[in-house]
DNA sequence: ACAATAGTGTCTCTCAGACAGTATTAT
DNA sequence: ATAATACTGTCTGAGAGACACTATTGT
């Protein structure tokens, strides 16, 4: 028995069923990064539900189509609720589908990261974790062994951060309100993984235009830094030569 | 009426009920694009089917969760199916999810874009499409006024293809195998909108070894010109400075 | 005074930009 | 010979790399 044809865009949204056609799973995972004891960390959680129930895992959760209005909101919502905080940098990086990657099925994900100053975050368990804490990234990996194919995912953020780094400004958004030069450079280090020429990084960095002094200092060390800041608003900076 | 909680991970996958749940829908919608008549352009559909039926649109389609294993693999087969051919160059640009880009409900979608030499494909209709045709690009746009959102998918295709030009080869996959240097480099300039300096684009080929001689000459100018070839399986080059 | 950290001076090197000059073909 | 297109020579300039040097603090 042949269903006859609509024959206005009309009479087709009227008629259409959505649930007819079966869809795969689609969810959202945050790597979520900081710089906390001079090391890259990324934001786990142990998960309280199954599947891979007390197994550790990247932040994440399925789109809710009636809370959330937009992809992105669905990250952002999820970033907040584990960190309290709105992150000053988040970038789409991927997004992963097959039917292999969770045991319910054919599912998607779309992975973001998001960069932020440790200071900043103040953890919260929320619904469905039975613990959050940070873990040191070590190469392209973390110790803890996660759930699902959140270590590929891992993987291809650290990967994008890293090749991003010496062309961008992006460990700024590592850092709070001020930071020092040597500070900002030693971010840079850390995530690139070898010591750059600290005049080259000088000359490049002020020469951005992205920075503005304040007009305090850091009186940490022995002789006192100059403090810096982000200038009101400016987006990341892309270099036109790499560093390093 | 509480439900109990199973307690293991099999005992809960058997009694997963994936259709519980509303998901939204999941398509890959690839941008195609060539240089046809000394212009960049992109390849599009006339949609045979509601909704939007009728109008222009990109080449695309809701996942199979029977038929694909991946979704890198549902945009492979879409794009196979247009073409005829396997494209040289195909990456993942960004997946778009909101509740008003469909009139059917909540959807989202990952956007491809690949490169293809505009000799090697023989365009096909396939079901669902009353046409198919390559539109000119003029800036961020074509002329045809397109389905959904995708003239803003369009746009940031185009983006992501103008920023990479600088620093990347992936113009050498809009060309088939043999080609001159000053074909390479009129490419170039069709994406950039703007000359770029002979000598500069000789040195920065010649150095990046991608490129190797052929022992063919294209007879067409007045002086015959050295028909390169990428070499054996090179992935595209990053160069470290911007050209242009 | 000295150690430690912050910051500068300056030379070299690589590669893009500019542009003039040479090479090889068809007519 | 001339026009057209393919290439090369070579100078300049921007910015990275190297590294020695000066500056400012606490002890």
């Amino acid at each position: 028995m042949k269903k006859t044809q609509p024959k206005t865009e009309k009479a087709f949204l009227e008629n259409y069923d959505a649930s007819l056609y079966e869809k795969p799973s689609a969810a959202v995972d945050i790597v979520i990064l900081t710089i906390k004891s001079n090391k890259l960390q990324a934001l786990i959680i142990k998960r309280d539900d199954y599947p891979f129930k007390h197994k550790w895992s990247l932040i994440g959760g399925f789109i809710d189509i009636n809370k959330d209005q937009t992809l992105e909101q669905t990250a952002k919502r999820k970033l907040r609720e584990k960190t309290g905080v709105k992150a000053p940098y988040l970038e789409q990086v991927i997004t992963v589908g097959n039917k292999k990657r969770d045991p319910r099925g054919w599912s998607i994900s779309t992975v973001y990261f998001a960069l932020l100053p440790y200071e900043k975050v103040s953890l919260q368990l929320g619904t469905g974790a039975a613990d959050i804490k940070w873990g040191p990234c070590e190469g392209d990996s973390i110790k803890e062994k996660l759930a699902f194919d959140h270590a590929d995912l891992l993987a291809v953020c650290l990967d994008r951060l890293r090749s991003k780094v010496v062309y961008t400004s992006l460990p700024v958004y590592l850092h709070s309100e001020n930071f020092t030069l040597s500070e900002l450079q030693a971010t840079y280090e850390i995530i690139m993984g070898k010591p750059i020429e600290k005049k080259s990084f000088y000359r490049r960095m002020l020469a951005s235009g992205i920075l503005e002094e304040t007009n305090e200092m850091r009186k940490s060390g022995r002789r006192p830094a100059k403090l810096y800041r982000l200038v009101n608003n400016k987006e990341a900076h892309y270099f036109t030569r790499i560093i390093g």
